[in-house]
RNA sequence: GGAGGGGUACCAAAGCGGUCAAAUGGGGCGGGCUGUAAACCCGUUGACUUCGGUCUUCGAAAGUUCGAAUCUUUCCCCCUCCA
């Protein structure tokens, strides 16, 4: 391999498979070329599970490659059934323009906006999508596919394998994904296609697809299915999902996110998600023995893209002073309380439920039977304890449940 | 359309008239050990509670019964085979 890009790619771990790297090799090496990927819109953001995918985006800005962000309003409306054992419920129009809106501005955040020649590009294939003609669709691109090969693809054949059912709808998504395509290919000369690994077969479809109509050569890469050392997925916490947008998921909780990664995780995440040059991650990591350090740096790093160099210091600060110190960090999530309430007394259980530090009452409950709630680093035993201005210092309290989940409590 | 099997808590799966808020495993949460890691061990895992209980839950509705997740009827959904 040649060209820097997909050197790049490479030794980052971000290469999996290609229909033709070697030609895509000489492409890249000749000319600046654009690529998509297709992101899901059935959420208002993306979650981590989406992060290599837009890491690889920005990889290609960075060696003068134009990315294009394909947010299918079009292909959501009828859901990719790859990697996933059940239909999913169906989102309307509506719905799905408003999570287009919200996901869009992650992308603008990690990609370059300001480099013309590499600016990204939005498209919404429900520009297309929405308007074929059934009869016509299937007598020009349906005719191009047989029902034997698309037997063959996982995406449809680990479904019926597991004698799960399959709709006619989902079953023609990689139709339409290969539509999709072929439309980038035309209109913006798309030639590349990128996806995780389980969009293999719906990437081929397309560079097949068109090779047939046009009888052009375009190219499909896909990145491995990142697989965490737990075996668990990427992107899930005791919470839920990690997303990327900040209403749903703070800039603290995020670098703990990553604070949190599996010692053995830790090197491969910095290849995949921080900027340092691959050269280096390999002699940091030699270097530097205590792996909480490397930690650090790739909460550090891994935060800085996302949220900036500010939010991601005050994160390590906030940290440092939650954990290490056992204080309080500006960063925590902060919950507030009037002063007469306070004054009054505030029921800790109502509290703590009121706030959704836990969901139910019966869980705080059951949290302080279990020694998991303290207030002020003091352990809770009273489950009838009552909040009064006492147990503030200068107007703040600190609640911790477990040894990671701290909150503010601020009278204002 | 016909025949058969099935729908149980976050998931998988047992229960098949009372002792069932429902075994067991996974997951989650908490504790211990540690390093905000892993592994391991322990506890916990419907809601409300004055801690005595009370209320809601086994696909949906109606019924039988002192009593139903368990029996009956109707309906909805899923799977397999046949058409």
């Amino acid at each position: 391999m040649k060209n820097k890009f997909l050197q790049e790619m490479q030794s980052r771990g971000y290469l999996n498979q290609c229909t033709d790297i070697d030609k895509l090799d000489q492409i890249c090496q000749k000319k600046s070329i654009s690529g998509y990927i297709g992101f899901d819109c059935t959420a208002s953001s993306l979650h981590v599970g989406s992060l290599l995918q837009i890491m690889i985006l920005k990889l290609m800005q960075k060696h003068g490659h134009r990315p294009i962000i394909l947010l299918g309003g079009g292909t959501t409306l009828i859901g990719d059934p790859s990697g996933k054992d059940s239909t999913r419920k169906l989102l309307d129009q509506k719905d799905i323009k408003k999570n287009i809106k919200s996901i869009k501005k992650v992308f603008n955040i990690i990609l370059n906006t300001k480099n013309k020649k590499t600016k990204p590009i939005f498209v919404d294939n429900a520009r297309w999508l929405t308007k074929l003609k059934y009869i016509d669709f299937l007598r020009k691109i349906g005719s191009n596919f047989t029902i034997n090969k698309m037997l063959t693809f996982d995406s449809v054949k680990l479904r019926l394998e597991r004698e799960q059912s399959l709709s006619y709808m989902e079953f023609n998504y990689m139709i339409l994904q290969s539509y999709d395509f072929y439309q980038l290919f035309k209109k913006n000369n798309c030639v590349l296609q990128i996806g995780g690994s389980d969009q293999w077969g719906n990437i081929v479809n397309g560079v097949e697809l068109i090779r047939k109509i046009l009888r052009k050569d375009s190219y499909g890469l896909t990145s491995p299915l990142i697989t965490l050392a737990s075996g668990a997925k990427m992107g899930k916490t005791e919470k839920g999902a990690v997303w990327l947008n900040e209403n749903l998921f703070s800039s603290y909780e995020y670098w703990q996110f990553w604070r949190n990664t599996d010692d053995r995780d830790v090197k491969k995440f910095l290849y995949f998600f921080t900027e340092i040059e691959p050269g280096n991650i390999d002699e940091i990591c030699s270097k530097e023995k205590d792996i909480n350090k490397l930690k650090i740096l790739l909460a550090n790093e891994a935060t800085k893209i996302l949220h900036g160099e500010n939010a991601s210091k005050i994160a390590e600060k906030t940290a440092k002073e939650t954990f290490e110190k056992k204080g309080l960090g500006l960063d925590l999530p902060e919950i507030k309380v009037k002063p007469d309430d306070v004054k009054k007394g505030i029921k800790l259980l109502d509290f703590l439920s009121d706030n959704n530090i836990m969901s139910s009452k019966n869980e705080a409950r059951r949290a302080i039977a279990n020694n998991g709630l303290k207030i002020n680093n003091n352990l809770i035993n009273d489950e009838k304890k009552i909040i009064y201005p006492a147990d503030f210092r200068e107007g703040v309290l600190k609640i911790s449940h477990g040894k990671k989940k701290h909150y503010q409590v601020k009278i204002f």
